[in-house]
DNA sequence: AGATACCATCGATAAAAGCGATAGATCATG
DNA sequence: CATGATCTATCGCTTTTATCGATGGTATCT
């Protein structure tokens, strides 16, 4: 079983061609170096170096096994330096959850970015909505949350909003009886169907409004209205993206309204380096 | 710098979720493990375990660490395990020269199935025809060549004939003038322009035989003939797979023909174990 | 309460990794 | 051809480290 130590002074032996050059990289006394290496060779079973010449020269077995162990160092590093940074405070994987009233384009920017800066991390994406999303940050499962903004929000929840606002319409298929309309009241909505968003989490009884269907998410609302079940109020870069050719928006008066998005975590469990950097970049200019 | 052992002790206690579960599986004992992973935590500055519970449960930083650790052991048995192939004998790698004459289909078939076999070993193809393809065997840059069977062999090689023969046919582009002809002569071919293999090794001059063009590879000919410039003798098999609209078989007497493809090595540098294997499995039924 | 199984810690011992010194080998140079 | 420089292999010696058995504290189950 040779050790991480032989397999470094392997690897710098060879490619610098030369044990006593390798000990001076390493620090490590020539000595070292040529009985590290026979070592390596004793438990290998292989000849590594032909030392026939006057500096030794990788045989084919040894330039085989050099790839692995290089292999192994460059796995080895990554250990360490992911043990360096958790070591340091970070956190070892940041969970976001997200609300469809985010664009997926202005996200994937940021995780491109999140990659270059924190390439150790592990980034999970949730979907959720409204007091699911909420329930997630709540229970740690989830250390950041993008939510349109609520009108109250649980104690020990903190929240922020941010920079840019998400853009919400009333959308209904084309063969719904509401799109033959040019004129549309609020009032008159309530002769339709309504599709609403619904969560989970059920701890505060939202009033039945009459023969709504609901569903947890944008998503979901927006293949229900598009299969002309009734109206529905969704993020606009949804509809332009996904479903711009079988819906239409209606022309209601306040509408499209812009909607803040708010960043939320929780104050117990605050999020580490990583979510800070995320959640500041968020709310940043 | 934590070791090998210390890193596969981690992981055993990790999986198993016990400290002396993963003490008896590596037969060691439980101090050992119990020593073995305080001073990986030392090392990487990172508590791996919680252990406020009857068993140790990993922490999140453990999680993220634990993949990173079962990398580097995976890395090191790639390593043991190329090792001890090689200290049994097998080439590091298997240098293979092809002749077009070689149908790709069968090579494929043929590749997957030492891939299979030897996962391990490197496969090199190189692609020559004729002298060029001995002289590669010959100075051991390769072990193992393909060449339709030539009227003699330099000393030192042996071969064998494959099991399946290649057949060879006579084409022209469509638009040369022999195309049209429903009957050809052999002597009338000598009023066109031949299309004919070279060699970069010239140790035997060929007699230049009139206005000849010539081309190292027979795709390279078969270019030549697809633009029309002669007639060139071609593996029936290229000529189907990428040459079928532009090209035309001449009808001559006792074409096509078909041909031996050799299997060829130096009997001074003999191919390794899974060199033999696969030419037995080239010449075999 | 008792039995059991788990983990942490403490010396003691054996294995190894490391170093300096030395000797043999090879190459460049006068 | 002789010489100096530089390389590798090997030999003791010291120090570090890995491993063990024994012991004690603690949680879980009967």
């Amino acid at each position: 079983m040779p050790s991480i130590e032989a397999l470094r002074i392997f690897v710098e032996a060879a490619v610098h061609g030369s044990f006593s050059e390798a000990a001076r990289r390493l620090h490590k006394s020539q000595s070292t170096v040529s009985a590290s290496i026979a070592n390596l060779e004793i438990d290998l079973g292989v000849a590594l170096f032909d030392r026939h010449a006057r500096l030794p020269v990788l045989t084919g077995a040894g330039q085989h096994l050099l790839a692995n162990a290089e292999q192994v160092l460059t796995a080895q590093d990554r250990l360490l330096r992911a043990a360096a940074g958790l070591a340091s405070g970070y956190e070892p994987r940041l969970s976001i959850a997200l609300s469809d009233t985010y664009q997926p384009d202005r996200l994937e920017a940021l995780q491109a970015e999140f990659d270059a800066r924190y390439p150790e991390i592990e980034l999970e994406c949730l979907i959720a909505e409204c007091a699911d999303l909420l329930a997630l940050i709540e229970s740690g499962r989830a250390q950041l949350g993008f939510v349109e903004r609520q009108p109250d929000y649980p104690p020990g929840l903190a929240y922020a909003p941010a920079a840019e606002p998400s853009a919400m319409d009333v959308y209904v298929s084309r063969r719904h009886p509401l799109a033959q309309r040019s004129h549309v009241e609020l009032a008159q909505l309530d002769d339709y169907r309504a599709l609403r968003l619904t969560t989970v989490q059920q701890q505060t009884p939202q009033r039945p409004r009459g023969h709504s269907w609901s569903a947890p998410s944008y998503l979901m609302l927006m293949e229900m209205a598009q299969g002309g079940f009734g109206w529905a109020e969704l993020p606009c870069w949804l509809v332009e993206r996904y479903g711009a050719e079988s819906l239409q928006r209606l022309p209601l008066a306040g509408w499209p309204r812009l909607v803040t998005v708010d960043v939320v975590w929780s104050r117990d469990r605050p999020p580490g380096p990583a979510g800070v950097w995320l959640q500041t970049r968020m709310t940043g200019p």
